[in-house]
DNA sequence: GTCTATACCATGATAGAC
DNA sequence: GTCTATCATGGTATAGAC
């Protein structure tokens, strides 16, 4: 299944027990990006990892050599993750309309619980973030595709010409993991799909 | 002195050492918005705060009885602060300008490392301060005001009629711990003023 | 009310059997 | 590679002398 499901690959024959490896690695980093979004990487603990997917703490450090590590290799599947639908996203669009899609899927996947907030902080998990050429080579990707919407849609009008880019784009990603969306949600006067609206709605008029 | 600061008191005679308590409880208090602001609610430490304040760890708690008492303290301090910025703003000023005017203030004060990004999280300090009747009074104040305060706005067409002053009132909130303002000024390429203005900027035309 | 010293516990990480 | 059992660290909170 994972051979037919990867015909491009160089190495096509996996043997049982590598693809067992490979279904458990997902579930770790699977189970890491949802207690990652709830809790947060300081309060998350690798005894809860281990329990949400059935195995013994010890048989973490088997694949994940530390916490760090373990966290990084979520934060990447989520940013493969966008990535993937930023690249997919429909190319006829205005450039405007594909950020709002952008900002729109990263607060479902949020709403889902599988969007960790990551502030600028201080903690050992940043380090260990700008250390890792792989999460640096596709932070780096994003961050030139979602440039080139943003110059794009400047270009369209629909982006006011004495913002820089860097600060739409900083903008854009910090509305991804506004607290907003928890307050609203709390609130339970709105539904899921009014609050993204209102949270899309003053982002880009802001931009505007 | 602290007795010719405060004429109002209904027991204006504190004796010196009411008097030295008060004055190093206020330093204790200080140094926990400024570790709670740099570093977290979990990251920081007992042993940091008493290293700061120059005290044993145990005389700590011989002020307040836990870590969340300690931080529940800190959020009121500030909470008062703020409480006393928005009732000194002229009164004659437009009211979309008077809420500028607390954004701003939010920031500059977040900027000289004296406020604590409090998102809405799962940890136990959250319950503490539900619990704290004192916190949650000036809360309410806060709110009442600042909810008036957008009404005046919106009547004055300052503020867009579709949105709900909830809304725009968590809106304004979460832009005071917007991480936008890190990555700017990690950047180093735009100073302080230029920081906040953007910030003020993209926030208040979001809203209009 | 402040100090030194310590109890107690949660958690990240590891050893060693299977 | 997975398990049980354990270590080491660091952090909250407290005891008891002064």
């Amino acid at each position: 299944m994972e051979y037919f499901s990867q015909p491009m690959s160089t190495e096509p024959k996996l043997s049982f027990k590598q693809q067992q490896l490979i279904v458990r690695e997902n579930a770790i980093v699977d189970a890491t990006n949802q207690l990652l979004a709830k809790k947060g990487f300081d309060l998350m603990t690798m005894d809860e990892v281990a329990a949400e997917v059935g195995i013994a703490k010890a048989s973490l450090y088997k694949h994940f050599p530390s916490k760090e590590a373990l966290a990084a290799a979520a934060m990447i599947q989520l940013l493969e993750n966008t990535l993937a639908f930023v690249r997919g996203l429909p190319a006829d669009q205005a450039a405007i309309d594909q950020l709002k899609s952008v900002l729109q899927w990263a607060l479902l996947t949020r709403m889902k619980g599988g969007l960790p907030t990551l502030p600028a902080e201080n903690t050992s998990l940043r380090e260990t973030l700008l250390n890792n050429t792989r999460y640096i080579n596709r932070l780096m990707d994003l961050n030139e595709l979602m440039g080139e919407l943003i110059e794009k849609a400047r270009a369209e009008g629909a982006i006011h010409k004495d913002l820089p880019t860097d600060v739409v784009l900083f903008t854009i990603y910090a509305r991804s993991c506004d607290p907003t969306l928890d307050y609203l949600r709390m609130n339970e006067q709105y539904n899921e799909e009014q609050v993204i609206d209102f949270l899309i709605t003053t982002c880009f008029n802001g931009l505007h």
